[in-house]
DNA sequence: TCGGCGCTTTGATGTCGATCAACTTTGACG
DNA sequence: CGTCAAAGTTGATCGACATCAAAGCGCCGA
């Protein structure tokens, strides 16, 4: 193991030294002993876009954080239908605790790097430490004003409001380390217009239309399809419809 | 009070005997003890259809178990459009923990029953008592896989899937006592076709237009408007899409 | 440098659900 | 009962987004 052997106030596993989630993520709540313990049974691992995280119905034996990038959660329809249900960005946890199969598809959309934990190991520590469970149910209501959010985008929204929500939850979020940006800002697209449009509950060609609208308008402006520079954060808003 | 005095095991209040929340609810995380401490400081009461619980985003100085009937969740769009991002049945908890504002209308769309409680006297006992917070969290993300399985009707599901989805998931819910049924059900609708129509991102004449044509083909039948008969639930199955 | 492949854009046409406009049913109250 | 308002149904038309089809445009390897 890559940590000191002094018990000492300081003593913050290497592995966790620099890591997103120990600020805004679950580790957060977890005191430097609790940190040494579960550093021990955890890894560090990058992916690459594509690679399928947890499959749809599949058991997942192990909890995992985002510490960079973006990971899409999916659910399909029988006919092949796509919804994504969600967006994961640092530092955000990933699994779904007290259940074996997830009903959820996982899958990364540009690098990852995720640090992972045994199912069992987290849910031992949970049991001793409510300060975790605390943390968790915290990230959970989060999630489900995101979730509800989202339906009202998916239920009430235009394609043209539709598209500019999107860009604005990714100009807000992209970024674990800054506060969300003002007024100008700029970012690569996580995503592909296929998953924009599963997210969005849209075709790829209305997605293609509607992000050359707002270039036309000039509220947006796109460089090798993926590189996004929002002129004016504030016109954006006011295209979202809320 | 209307408890007995004596310290007992079966000294459960008055107030709690007969409630359904002490099962299936966030209550069963409670001891005898517990709950008596609770129910002091508890009241019930009964509201019709239409009653507002929460406003927009008001502040909310109490919590509550829904003990019968049916609780609308609504978000609403700046020009007037609005979107019901969830449906809360007996026994389910209503209110944001740790958040003073609530950004959710919450509203009455039957003859309700509520057990309300002060907010600081449930997060006292949050604190106290893990149980409570573990059953929250338990709460928290099966509304959270609920949101998510909405996403994918608002999403990706056409208007006669979305009807049947709809029928579907009141068939499962309205009845807080028994388990869902297998085959044939009846129930009343706790929504007005504008409710629905709000629930399920469409307008008013196309859930109409829905569920005549269910009937036409003998699907469900329904008698004043609001009575349903599901003739088969497992043809009703078949028409949601997934 | 050149294809070739995947992703994206753009255009023409089609369709599902929205909108607009009667009309009907239900239920509350005299 | 008869009246009235609210809720629901039905029909005609419209429009936003889907579908179908054909280019562009990087980007990679030979």
């Amino acid at each position: 193991m890559t940590t000191r052997k002094d018990i000492h106030n300081s003593d913050i596993p290497v592995l966790c030294q620099s890591c997103e989630a120990r600020h805004g993520g679950v580790c957060a709540a977890l005191d430097n002993h609790q940190l040494q313990a579960l550093s021990k049974a955890s890894w560090k691992r990058k992916v690459e876009p594509g690679t399928e995280l947890v499959g749809d119905a599949e058991a997942v034996g192990s909890y995992s954080n985002v510490l960079s990038g973006v990971v899409k959660l999916t659910k399909g329809l029988s006919d092949g239908r796509q919804q994504i249900v969600g967006l994961q960005f640092a530092p955000d946890f990933l699994g779904r605790p007290f259940k074996v199969e997830s009903r959820l598809g996982a899958e990364a959309t540009t690098d990852v790097t995720l640090c992972s934990f045994p199912k069992a190991a987290v849910e031992r520590m949970m049991k001793e430490s409510p300060g975790l469970e605390h943390r968790l149910l915290q990230q959970t209501l989060a999630e489900l004003d995101d979730a509800r959010d989202w339906m009202v985008t998916l239920g009430r929204k235009t394609a043209g409001e539709k598209v500019a929500s999107f860009l604005l939850l990714i100009a807000r979020n992209i970024d674990p380390a800054s506060p969300p940006p003002a007024e100008k800002t700029t970012f690569d697209l996580p995503l592909t217009r296929a998953d924009i449009a599963d997210f969005l509950g849209l075709t790829i060609e209305t997605v293609s239309r509607q992000l050359t609208k707002l270039r036309a308008d000039g509220v947006i402006t796109i460089e090798n399809n993926r590189h996004v520079i929002v002129e004016s954060l504030e016109r954006l808003e006011l295209r979202c419809g809320d």
